[in-house]
DNA sequence: GGAAGTACTATCCTTTAGGAAACTGCCACA
DNA sequence: TGTGGCAGTTTCCTAAAGGATAGTACTTCC
């Protein structure tokens, strides 16, 4: 019997591949997700505030990550003329593009812990 | 000037962070995302089934990531009693609840690259 | 004029992820 | 009986990620 042929390489399929790689990429690290996720709810915020609002993170790692958004042009970097000079970290619109996705993985969590409290508490 | 209060400590927004933690951590690696994203095309793979359909991965992230989402019950593992002995890996029901979230992720990357394609063609 | 706040950068160090290669064990086919 | 396919495990190694700490520069408040 001849081994099957694959099933993964039709053009669609790999593009597929692909896109989900791009964007995993885009997305990588361990702090992207929260500081996305924590300027959909506050919609202009300082560097401080971030790392008010984002619990654990240093502030060599929230300046890396911010500059990479915002390479990727998911979020806008405005120095304000305010007394002590401030800047404004926010969603740019093709950052707000990600919130369906961000909403899924929020949903997603939030099923799994039910899930769990379901499976241990019907002995499963 | 008092600083402003924290916007992200309300009891529905730190759950939402947890789940996108909680997410985010059983679906970490590499690999994850293309070892469910070719179980969901493939139906049922066998183990070099998978090798062959996933670009680049080795025999040891292989087995690791597979032991990983047996572990959350996203995939199964059905050894066959064939003449030589495969192994059948699936999606499992539950496992069958990310393809949302995968497809967000897709979509996401695919209408990524169109935004290069379109910035680059006019110059912008 | 010293403390405290904003916004970082730089350095050093440790941990972890992940790749390469070799090896195991089983079976079938020729 | 030895070659090749299946399904992995083990070991070793490197590169990247990320944390801790300290330092810079500017301002304003007391």
């Amino acid at each position: 019997m001849k081994k099957k042929a694959v099933v993964n390489n039709t053009p669609t399929c790999q593009i597929r591949m692909q896109a989900i790689s791009d964007t995993m990429s885009i997305l990588s690290g361990k702090w992207k997700f929260h500081i996305l996720g924590t300027l959909i709810e506050g919609n202009k915020l300082g560097f401080m505030d971030l790392m008010r609002e984002i619990n654990g993170i240093g502030t060599k790692m929230l300046s890396k990550e911010l500059q990479d958004l915002e390479m990727n042009r998911l979020i806008s970097r405005t120095v304000m003329k305010t007394k002590p000079i401030t800047v404004a970290y926010a969603l740019t619109e093709y950052g707000k593009t990600l919130a369906p996705l961000i909403d899924e993985l929020a949903k997603w969590g939030i099923e799994y812990r039910q899930s769990i409290y379901v499976m241990n508490s019907n002995g499963e």
